[in-house]
DNA sequence: CTAGTGAGTGAGTGCATACTCACAAAATCG
DNA sequence: CGATTTTGTGAGTATGCACTCACTCACTAG
């Protein structure tokens, strides 16, 4: 394990390059998941070769659940951080969470992972590790804000129509139907 | 074409094949979806050859559509009826809706069907295919209840979140957060 | 009966793809 | 410097799977 190493590098380190392959197998593996996405595509949008991609990740299925945790931590931190940050100003959290809640969806790599990880949920290592990320999801949000049961409830069913409005890119229709499910608007007139 | 032929038979119809797969299929293809599922899976399930399996539906994907198709349509028809059944006895729409819903998502393998679909949305005929589905419910919804906008952004929602909880298996988790998220309540308590 | 049609299958074919291995070059250590 | 470790690859292999084809058999019309 190099610690001491001078900072001039042409090869990366191999935790280093973990992190760039998550990074991009969020684009590509949004797309057609676990079971649609080849390897190969993986590496290529990586710019590594496969052989070294299953070197990093020794099997298919833990490249993806790496995603996946990948996914959860960045919600997990972005609801954190703005957290602390409207605690630390003394403004609400209600509204810094909201905050936070409309920067994410507008990230559909990470919506598009969440739904690719439901849908393979059969899997029992994808399910065990999306119960993990939902639990500890609940209980940070559960323990950041004074929300009701109810309204925790409201929110995630929110999140999740938010994965199925960007999988069917609902943005992008202009029709009644799909600008009202779209809509992100809190008054409601009659 | 046969017709008028004796009531006696020992062969099915294409027709009644293909009815009959899709039933299954749906089961099938619930769990791992569109790339997921090898189409002799299908097949053995259905108790038909995989030969016979594509004369009946020409590629494995119409196959998926045509699952999908079943899956809306079974929402589509639970609700239109019991919305009429209201309507005749004089009861309130709204809690017959709310009836037909609660008897819907019993249905795993409907909501799970729905599910894969979403994550096969890359594939531009099942993203057209969806679109086209949640339009016609959405607007049936629209035109049989008095409900706004609102709320009908949070019923979708709300079958969104049902069916990552069928996904994720979390009726048989007996951990707080899981029953918040699975709690059908309607009241709230502070 | 015979001829024709539609239900149904066994046994493939060819390609995609998860995973491996032998090897090269760069960095680091002593 | 040489020895060792670590990043990285080209060229496989073996299996799984979508789709095909040449058939057989049940049924019906005439």
């Amino acid at each position: 394990m190099p610690v001491s190493s001078t900072p001039t590098r042409t090869l990366s380190t191999a935790e280093q390059r973990r992190e760039d392959v998550l990074r991009v197998a969020m684009k590509v593996v949004g797309e057609r998941g676990l079971y649609g996405t080849p390897t190969m595509d993986v590496a290529r949008a990586a710019g590594i070769s496969q052989a070294y991609l299953f070197r990093l990740f020794p099997t298919k299925t833990e490249l993806f659940l790496a995603v996946i945790e990948r996914s959860f931590r960045r919600v997990h931190d972005t609801f954190v951080e703005a957290a602390a940050n409207a605690r630390r100003e003394g403004e609400p959290v209600e509204k810094a969470i909201g905050q936070a809640y409309t920067d994410l969806i507008q990230d559909r790599d990470l919506l598009l992972t969440q739904l690719q990880g439901q849908a393979a949920a059969s899997e029992p290592e994808v399910r065990a590790a999306l119960r993990d990320g939902f639990k500890t999801l609940f209980e940070m949000v559960e323990r950041e804000t004074e929300a009701t049961p109810l309204e925790i409830q409201q929110f995630f069913a929110r999140g999740m129509l938010c994965n199925v409005i960007a999988a069917l890119g609902l943005d992008d229709v202009e029709e009644h139907w799909a600008e009202v499910l779209t809509s992100a608007d809190a008054d409601e007139d009659c």
